[in-house]
DNA sequence: CCTAGGATTGAGACCGGACTCACATCGATT
DNA sequence: AATCGATGTGAGTCCGGTCTCAATCCTAGG
């Protein structure tokens, strides 16, 4: 029953320090806990602290200490549970070491995310983590690192940005598990990802992320090396949405030329292109083989179970979290970074090809 | 090549005002866009600012306003897709209204949401949304009421805490589904929810949670209107990590007097029911029927896929955060709260129990 | 030509803490 | 008893904005 409907001012330490019958200056030591205070006056200064039920103003101290112990976190999408375990890892590490976090989504637009990142440097955040939309525009991160705040990059790489980045290597996880599909015997092999380009995707342009560059390129190398072509025509870019995606599928399984296996880009993707290939009415891994990033809980309980690349997403979340803190307390690093590594875990959706034509055509 | 690798000094108001031979006052005006500023004024103060790459220190800003423009969101568990969705609900809403979010995980742990309220409060946040772990400890909840800022609830509801409270109304849907359960022919019907208590169940009982209250008592109420007993042995509550769910599912599934279908209250625990289900060679529906809180986008792909209790989650997001903001900015209700209603989506995870005695043993 | 009243303008207070500096206070030292 | 360094203490400045207030500048009406 204490309060009036109206917002009351708050407690200041003005208000403390009359009421504990001293300057306002010792009062501010006492709660500070720093300086020098006698036990008396310390003693007095709580104890009416307590009975005014004063809290700090934290931006009052931020604005002179010039530490808001606030880090911004910039992603493309929390909804989706890669994002949401990585911000597990960086709000538990945050936590433990005092900081807030403040989350920005951009929904993987570039303007929302140049835009997110003014917002938090003007909220004087202590440091940024940004999985950056595109690893290819990246002035916003460049004004950043200039303003002298600590930035760190997940998930993605970006050019031309020096900072350290978490992010797993994707070209050698790619290569494994191309080389993977082509040992069973595939040889038309569908990658499908929602990574915008303007043009059609031919083998080695630019893409605006490097995660995708990276596994691309694995699985050129993979091909290469099998001394296979590279069926580049089966790289999927730009799918959208949940309907584009099945779409997609459709063509890849349905046309004159079925693919044999497809490797969806993440966990979003893969529900649709599963969904398809169910709809579709044809079983994996006998009719396609499926292959996806991200291990999430429910692959184990489809039938059959999905072989997929495991990601240690949280891990990645606690990895950068950390490091932003380091440098925002200035302190050096103390080994090197943890390493990142994914793997591949076989269940059950890759098989060897229904039509082993395809095997004695490019022999082995 | 414009940094020094020191954090350079912020461009102040000030800067631009010696810039623009004007004096604070004006500049700030200029820049603040208030006040009564000459084109002249105005004109040199914006091109000063843009030579200096001026930007407002929001703290100082927040601080003599006394708007904070971010909102504190306080969840239990952001890897939880449920809270994802939420989560983005909310940022979507916010971030059109020009408000930012800071985001604490409480781990569903009442000490740490208690620290992240205050935290918040200390923050000034100009508002708060928080999905309570516990509807019965709210202390903290009433003491943001008496600090005059506004709060509104997610997901669950407090006793005690007048506050806009958005939340599905969890005992009609569960009601109807546990009756959809009964019509086919179960009796004995299992619960699992994580939801922690002191002692074991029994009906009637005070839960911590008023989500789970309600469900419990839309399962009683089923029963009792189909005149048939309550199996409250069957409500498994204190389920906690993967291995424990599991552990529950198969003591339900092979004691001595089996359940014939387990209802999973939320996706998680769904994922460890279903494992276990699965691991145990059990199928689904002809050994046990199966149902599950949320409609994630996995529950297509299980065979059978599974019949959901849908939850427009990112309209609640959204309507908690547009009420939130409605509040903050002093504004009356434009009309009664969006009606947020479950569906129950039929699949094909739910079937007649293979026993059919229990149907003839308490007739209908 | 003079003046009332609105538009502009600058000085400075203020938000709520942290921190500097000058001035006690006090026990220990010689 | 005089001196010195180590606390204690309070007045006041500063952080970077917003905002009040009084002074000044214009311009139209008389």
């Amino acid at each position: 029953m204490s309060t009036d409907g109206s917002r009351r001012r708050d407690v200041t330490v003005a208000d403390v320090a009359k009421a504990a019958k001293v300057s306002k200056a010792q009062a501010a030591r006492a709660l500070g806990n720093y300086g020098a205070v006698s036990d008396d006056v310390r003693e007095r200064v709580l104890a009416a602290a307590e009975e005014l039920e004063y809290r700090p103003n934290e931006l009052a101290r931020s604005m002179n200490t010039g530490k808001s112990n606030t880090i911004g976190v910039v992603v493309g999408d929390i909804e989706n549970p890669h994002f949401g375990l990585a911000m597990r890892g960086i709000t538990d590490t945050a936590k433990k070491s005092g900081y807030n976090v403040i989350l920005i989504n951009t929904d993987e637009e570039r303007a929302a995310e140049v835009d997110a990142v003014r917002v938090l440097l003007d909220k004087r955040v202590d440091g940024l983590i940004v999985a950056p939309a595109s690893s290819l525009e990246t002035s916003h991160l460049q004004q950043v690192r200039e303003s002298g705040r600590p930035l760190v990059l997940l998930d993605r790489a970006a050019t031309g940005v020096d900072v350290e980045t978490f992010a797993v290597d994707m070209g050698s996880i790619s290569y494994e598990s191309t080389t993977h599909l082509i040992e069973a015997g595939h040889r038309r092999i569908a990658f499908v990802s929602t990574v915008r380009t303007d043009a059609p995707y031919v083998p080695g342009m630019t893409l605006d992320s490097s995660q995708i560059s990276d596994r691309l390129d694995g699985v050129h190398r993979a091909f290469d090396d099998a001394d296979l072509p590279y069926p580049s025509d089966l790289i999927r870019l730009n799918a959208g949405d949940a309907d584009s995606i099945m779409r997609i599928t459709r063509d890849l399984l349905l046309g004159p030329d079925p693919v044999t296996a497809i490797v969806a880009s993440d966990g979003l993707i893969a529900l649709s292109v599963v969904e398809a290939i169910q709809e579709s009415g044809l079983s994996i891994p006998d009719d396609v083989s499926f292959l996806m990033y991200d291990d999430f809980a429910w692959t184990r309980l489809t039938t059959p179970p999905l072989t997929v690349i495991a990601q240690p997403v949280y891990d990645m979340g606690i990895a950068a979290a950390s490091a932003l803190i380091r440098q925002i307390e200035g302190r050096k690093s103390a080994g090197p970074a943890p390493e990142l590594v994914a793997t591949l875990i076989h269940r059950g959706s890759v098989g060897a090809p229904r039509d082993a034509d395809v095997l004695s055509q490019s022999g082995g």
